[in-house]
DNA sequence: CGTGTTTGACCGGCGC
DNA sequence: GCGCCGGTCAAACACG
C-alpha cells in the first residue's frame, strides 16, 4: 500500500539527523534496529518454539540485498488486520551470527500474549513507557504516523520508546546510536540507521568480537534456511523471559 | 478451510 | 532519462 510511502515522504523531512539515512535510501520512518546475536545451536530452538513473539508476523516478501550475501525478509504484523507494524529481518553481512531486525511502525493494537507477559515485565521494565503501543491512546497519531509532530519531537524518547517497546520489550541492551553510543559505534555497524539500535546478544561477549566472519558459502544456505523460517522471535521470546536480570539495564539505558 | 509462506512482478525513489 | 535497488503486492502453494 502507499501508507508506507506516505510516511516516507513525511518522515524524511522530520528526521533531523537523518541526512545520512536519506542518502542511502529514502529513510522510512524512524526504525528500531535490533541486533540479535545467535548461536549455532539456537536456531533449532525455533522448532520447539514457543510462540514466536507476542505478535504474530506474516511474511510478505523476501529480497536479496546488494552487498549482503543474505536475503532480507519482510514481515508484517498479522495479529491485527489494521496493524501497520512491520519488521525486516536480515543477517549482518560481516557477522553471520548476528541477526539484524528492523522494526518499523508501531502496533496499534494490544498484543495478546504480549500483554500477559507484559504485565510482569513491563512493570519493572519500562515504567516510562506504559502500554503506549498497547491500548493506550497515549499516541495521538496512533499508528498512522503522523503528522510529523510526533517525529519532529526533539525528545525522541517517547517516540522511540513506544517503538522499541512493542517488539522487544525484553531487549537486553538498548542503544540509541542516534545520540551517542560508543557501543554501537564501536561495533561495526554497516548500517547508519539513525534510529536507535537494540542489541540483544545471547553471548555476553558481543562487544568483544563483533567480527567473526564465520560465514562461508556453505553456511549461506543455512542462513537462507533460517531466514525463511525466521521465527527468530522464538529466541527473542525466550529472552524476554530469561532476560529479567538485564531488565534493569534497559531501565538505565532508556531512562 | 483458514492461515501463513513462497515467489515473481510491479512500483517508486535515488543515483548516474 | 535510464537503470538499479529496495519495498510491497498478489497469486499460488503448503501446512495445520
Amino acid at each position: 500500500m502507499d501508507d508506507s510511502r506516505n510516511m516516507d515522504s513525511k518522515i524524511s523531512e522530520d528526521l533531523t539527523s537523518e541526512t545520512q539515512a536519506s542518502k542511502k535510501r529514502k529513510n522510512m520512518d524512524q526504525r528500531v534496529v535490533v541486533e540479535v546475536k545467535i548461536q549455532a545451536g539456537d536456531k533449532k530452538q525455533k522448532s520447539e518454539g514457543p510462540p514466536p513473539d507476542s505478535w504474530s508476523w506474516r511474511k510478505y516478501g523476501q529480497k536479496p540485498i546488494k552487498g549482503s550475501p543474505y536475503p532480507r525478509g519482510y514481515y508484517r504484523c498479522s495479529t491485527s488486520k489494521g496493524c501497520s507494524a512491520k519488521k525486516q529481518v536480515e543477517r549482518c553481512r560481516t557477522d553471520a551470527s548476528i541477526l539484524i531486525i528492523t522494526y518499523t511502525s508501531t502496533h496499534n493494537h494490544p498484543g495478546p500474549a504480549h500483554h500477559s507477559f507484559t504485565n510482569q515485565n513491563q512493570e519493572l521494565n519500562e515504567p516510562s513507557l506504559p502500554e503506549l503501543t498497547e491500548d493506550h491512546p497515549a499516541i495521538p497519531d496512533q499508528e498512522e504516523e503522523p503528522d510529523t509532530k510526533d517525529q519532529e519531537t526533539p525528545l525522541p524518547n517517547n517516540d522511540h520508546f513506544h517503538y522499541s517497546q512493542s517488539p522487544f520489550n525484553s531487549a537486553q541492551e538498548i542503544i540509541m546510536d542516534q545520540d551517542m553510543n560508543p557501543f554501537t559505534v564501536n561495533l561495526q555497524n554497516p548500517y547508519d540507521y539513525d534510529s536507535q539500535r537494540v542489541i540483544i546478544n545471547e553471548e555476553p561477549f558481543l562487544y568483544s568480537h563483533p567480527m567473526n566472519f564465520s560465514a562461508s558459502k556453505a553456511e549461506e544456505n543455512d542462513f537462507f534456511d533460517e531466514l525463511e523460517e525466521l521465527p527468530m522471535s522464538s529466541f527473542l521470546t525466550d529472552f524476554m523471559r530469561s532476560s529479567t536480570l538485564l531488565e534493569e539495564r534497559i531501565l538505565v539505558e532508556l531512562s
